[in-house]
RNA sequence: GGCCCCAUCGUCUAACGGUUAGGACGUCAGGUUUUCAUCCUGGAAAUAGGGGUUCGAUUCCCCUUGGGGUCACCA
């Protein structure tokens, strides 16, 4: 058994977007699993189109995700061996120059399709008689090109509806189907996973491949990612580069499970119920290349969002706050990790702390009403337990001040007046809202000055 | 249009030819909770249609319909 040796082969023209990223899991987890190696190989051969940036891009998303590859490869600086290959093929008739003009090829074409034929072109000048234009390959081949794909079994393509495809615009300047041909072979590539978007390529690859006695990788072509409307992903549904979702306040952890279920899933046990939160190495147990799903898949992002807030909950907390730093405007300092602690569980995204941050510290004027529990509290009522909270509360060791010391503190208060008749008026205080975290959590945060103002503050908004 | 791929709840999906067609997200209804969030319990929700093959079809075959991909001197 030969070696296990698998890439992705973006092209530097886009960003790294999230059916790149799939294939890249796939790749990886295949790899990892068959003890492989994992090549990344930037396809540049268009060089108008090839920006630095993307390519800047591609490899920091991968980072991100923690995507690491083992080897690197660029086509542009692989030009001398295509055009080695390239020679050999016309050398041996098995391809020549074409210099038909753009249009021609259209109107051809356009024929071809209004006759109801496949539209291919099959060049006169492919008996070699000519030595300018560009390179395409002399298919002569009538017969089936059966493509082996560990996904969809055996697809069968009728070589004579190809025609005399395009292999380079020059010696120099080799064309995707053979650059990819040529590469898969000089890099010992066993295996190439790649979206479906390239089914109807392979067939002309392993025409390549046979005219220049190479072998043929075994194939696993992945369903698309679509739009909400099963159309192609565009701006509109996601196809956002993978480093916006990061921007956005999304885990690595959630964006990687959340891909990873996009087309694959393991089995499940009748009856039982189960949660799909897998880690990296989870995945690395469970996956398994053949049980990938043939049809497309709807990115969705209501699952991301849920799996975000999962792993918000059970990360630990020195990562998050880590991860957190940069969404973060309030000047919190070392305070940070002690409000992830309260809002973790509270929020969605990432960008979701700040507001909240904010929302905690400045607390904005309120209705003395908010204090009465929906009226379930006099006013006097109100003002003596928070009156009584103080008290408790002053007597605090300052250094000592923590959500669990004031629990605590408070404990015979509690069992004392009930626990409504106390905590709704301690969290109105702190919090001066109908809704917000619960009153342990935002003392523990603020401390206990800013405790004890805010309490004697609602004292006199009682007044 | 030619060729190719695909088709299970709204979405992601599970199911040696034999299951009350399972789970997850979302949604709805209850419960726990000082509020919200969390958490717990429960509900609604799918095999595109038609033919075969078979004792038996979500599963195998054919047709129809629908969706998608591709047909560049892009990848």
């Amino acid at each position: 058994m030969n070696k296990v040796r698998v890439r992705i082969a973006p092209s530097p023209t886009g960003f790294l977007h999230i059916g790149t990223l799939r294939a890249a899991l796939f790749n990886w987890l295949f790899a990892k699993q068959n003890n492989g190696t994992f090549v990344l190989r930037i396809e540049d051969t268009d060089r108008e189109r090839s920006k630095p940036e993307f390519e800047e891009n591609i490899l920091e998303g991968l980072a991100w995700l923690g995507l690491d590859f083992d080897e690197f490869a660029r086509q542009t600086e692989h030009a001398s061996i295509y055009k080695k290959y390239l020679q050999q093929l016309l050398d041996g008739g098995k391809a020549f120059y074409c210099n038909h003009e753009r249009e021609e090829l259209m109107e051809e074409s356009d024929a071809q399709r209004t006759a109801k034929e496949a539209p291919r072109h099959i060049c006169k000048h492919r008996d070699g008689s000519i030595a300018s234009g560009i390179i395409r390959f002399k298919n002569d081949s009538k017969e089936k090109i059966t493509v082996k794909d560990i996904i969809r079994g055996e697809v069968e393509y009728d070589a004579s509806l190809l025609g005399d495809f395009s292999l380079a615009r020059s010696l120099a300047e080799a064309l995707y189907n053979f650059a990819v041909v040529v590469d898969d072979e000089e890099m010992n590539i066993s295996h190439v996973i790649r979206g479906e978007d390239h089914l109807p390529n392979t067939p002309k690859q392993i025409l390549i491949q046979k005219a220049l006695d190479f072998g043929t990788p075994i194939y696993a072509h992945m369903p698309l990612l679509l739009g909400a409307d099963r159309s192609k992903l565009s701006k509109r549904h996601g196809a956002r580069a993978v480093t916006e979702y990061r921007e956005m306040g999304y885990l690595k952890d959630a964006v990687i499970n959340f891909v990873a279920l996009l087309g694959w899933h393991p089995p499940a046990v009748k009856g039982e119920k189960e949660k799909e939160i897998f880690s990296l190495e989870e995945l690395l147990k469970k996956f398994d290349l053949e049980k990938v799903q043939k049809g497309g898949a709807i990115v969705a992002l209501e699952k991301l969002d849920w799996f975000n807030k999962e792993y918000l909950k059970f990360l630990p907390l020195e990562t998050l706050t880590e991860e957190a730093k940069s969404f973060v405007t309030e000047p919190v300092e070392e305070s940070l990790s002690k409000y992830m602690d309260v809002l973790r569980g509270r929020i969605t995204h990432l960008t979701d702390l700040d507001p909240e941050i904010k929302n905690i510290r400045n607390i904005s004027d309120y209705d003395s009403e908010l204090l009465l529990w929906h009226g379930k509290l006099t006013t006097s009522q109100a003002a003596q337990n928070i009156d009584n909270i103080i008290e408790i509360l002053s007597g605090l060791e300052s250094s000592n001040f923590d959500q669990k010391s004031v629990e605590s503190a408070l404990t015979l208060l509690l069992e004392k007046d009930g626990k409504g008749a106390i905590l709704w008026p301690l969290r109105a205080s702190l919090s001066g809202q109908e809704s917000s975290p619960g009153p342990f959590e935002l003392a523990g945060v603020l401390g206990q000055k800013e405790t004890i103002y805010r309490l004697k503050k609602a004292r006199e908004i009682l007044l």
